[in-house]
DNA sequence: CATGAATGAGAATTCATTCAT
DNA sequence: CATGAATGAATTCTCATTCAT
């Protein structure tokens, strides 16, 4: 539909932005869009802050370029949840998609969390709206499998928040894991351990079955 | 032995360092420390910004109270669970109590997962001693269930991260939550709902029983 | 003649006044007018600084009763320089009294010097009338004793800049001093040391005589 | 092997530095260090402050440099005292030398006051060290004079702190010597008689020889 | 006499951004 | 493309002083 006129760019401007982008992911996640300097983003990209503003005119521009490159990320998991799949298969294979973003991507789950906690700001509309489509697609498949006897009948949005929260808490309070367990989401045993034991309790309770 | 010095204070001095304190948590935990300006906590606090620093010499000092103030609060739930009693209540009630402090103090409940989310350079002396000892301690009494067959056999740390993450994710997404579903925690309706499908899905599973 | 209204005072008003005044000679002599703090010669004074305030107005108007209480005592030894007495006596009991001077208030002797070499904004006028027809006594006093050939004809003046210099040097200048010698004029020994050399310096000469 | 890397710089941060360095000597010179303010140095060194704090970060950085190019200059006299030279000569030259530099830069010389008076916070070290060094260096090359009958036998120390102090009080104290004599060592004549009286009577002294 | 409470005018930095080269 | 130079608008914190009790 829309064609985003993409501005040619040789290959050094292509390399600096991508540069720019993740050093300043790094650092938005980690001290948010007030705390962290423009200064910070340019040394971490190894080059200087006036050159930094030559490809992204401020500071907030460059903010905005990373929650951009973010949100489809973020988003992708959810997106293969397929009505037609077996149920216990594609909880299991959504939830091990959110906790490999979160081993993966951390600081992009931090920065998502962060960006959500001040009042989502800058992607309100992105939340109101395509995301709230998606979201309320995918409650509908849940509730499809519910009618269909294949789950409970359960809230779907809870349901969904309850995935998003926990495979994404492994990420955002990672600090606080690390110091409780020693290890942490990164670490693929941990992250085996987490898998087996969220699927297993979102399908099969924490109840024993008679 | 040493009785720890409170300082005495007048009525006029633990006013104001109560409105202080609560007008600090609001906006720390929606700026984070460093998007967090000292003017803004003293007008939201009433009282002009040279007289909060008469009674909080600095910024940091400020951070620091309001920090330690949560930290009991935060961890108030978890000391709650009880060996003795049974599974099923004393889960559901920790998570209900939860629920409500992410209900009736979201703010305190970000400002925590931003420090935490921030690597949590003021706490994290707290995390490795006071926390980990007490999560330990009620790790052991999951185990403890387990073995007596009144709950399946789950790694008790996860389970708890489960807990911690969905109920702390009420607060700290709440923006998110609110434009997907227009409602939030704070709506009694809403929390009643939350609860009812968290415990009914970490207790007896997604999945229909035979 | 000028009967100075010198206001009724309880011995506390006396006890406290004379207080402040020695706290706050310490800190002036330490670090000048703009870097002492009125909060500070409160503590060292052992007193809340509103109650300081009581006593003395403004910081300036210690920092005026300070200097005023000084500038006595510095001048006191030259008024005893005896015009009739023997120029080697009188001499060497002039650079005894002002080393005794350096050696039992340094702080006086340090305040002094930052008066006068932030231009003297507030003994002016104390410099350019007591002071300096004092001085011009006492350099006809000098003069007098050259006519009468028992010292030889030098300006009276760098011969009392000499005096002073060095017998206030020993104040002044006492890290650099502690710092290459180990020792300083507070020292009985060292202070003796001093004089010999000055005085011997000062009436014999350095060069050998026939 | 080390080679001091002197960060480059061009010709626009040499004429601003120095500029701020002049100017900075001046003020710190008058007020200290926290009577000075650095909105004062940069309207002197004719630029900006936010200028200015581009070529330094913090006012204490420019008080150290301003400190670390006087040493030098504070030194240099004394290190051309020549063993093999003539005593009277020797030391009316180094006389002389200390004399210009109080006519010359008065201000170094108070600021150099100022910071021992203080304690010499930022250049114990160097007193303590390469100062040290330096005057036992010079006392030694006295005491062979004095072994070789060529001056008398006088401690060398306090021969130095009279020349240091007789010197350096026309700088310091200029201002009470401008308000009693009219005059001061910056005025060539002046100087000449400084120079001729001090160097009479440190070498013959004030008595009459037979 | 004495202290607690409150204030406002600074003063030092910080930092995003603009300008010049 | 890239960097050095410069700036002005914040922002934190200091400190003498006033007010109330």
């Amino acid at each position: 539909m829309s064609v985003d006129e993409e501005p040619r760019r040789t290959r050094i401007q292509e390399r600096n932005r991508a540069r720019i982008l993740e050093a300043a992911l790094g650092t938005f996640a980690r001290f948010g869009y007030r705390g962290t300097r423009v200064d910070q983003i340019a040394s971490d990209a190894g080059m200087s802050k006036s050159n930094l503003l030559y490809y992204f005119g401020s500071k907030s521009e460059i903010y905005k370029a990373v929650l951009a490159g973010l949100l489809d990320r973020w988003l992708a998991p959810l997106r293969t949840l397929d009505p037609e799949g077996d149920p216990r298969r594609e909880l299991t294979a959504y939830i091990e998609q959110k906790l490999r973003f979160s081993a993966n991507e951390p600081e992009a789950s931090r920065l998502f969390a962060n960006e959500v906690m001040q009042g989502a700001p800058m992607i309100r509309d992105v939340l109101e709206g395509p995301l709230k489509a998606l979201v309320e697609e995918k409650a509908e498949v849940l509730r499809h499998w519910a009618k269909a006897g294949k789950i409970r009948d359960v809230d779907p949005y809870h349901l969904i928040f309850l995935i998003w929260a926990t495979t994404q808490h492994y990420a955002d309070f990672a600090p606080q894991i690390e110091a409780l367990t020693g290890s942490g989401i990164h670490d693929d045993r941990f992250r085996k351990g987490a898998l087996e034991t969220l699927s297993a309790l979102l399908l099969e309770g924490l109840l024993p079955r008679a």
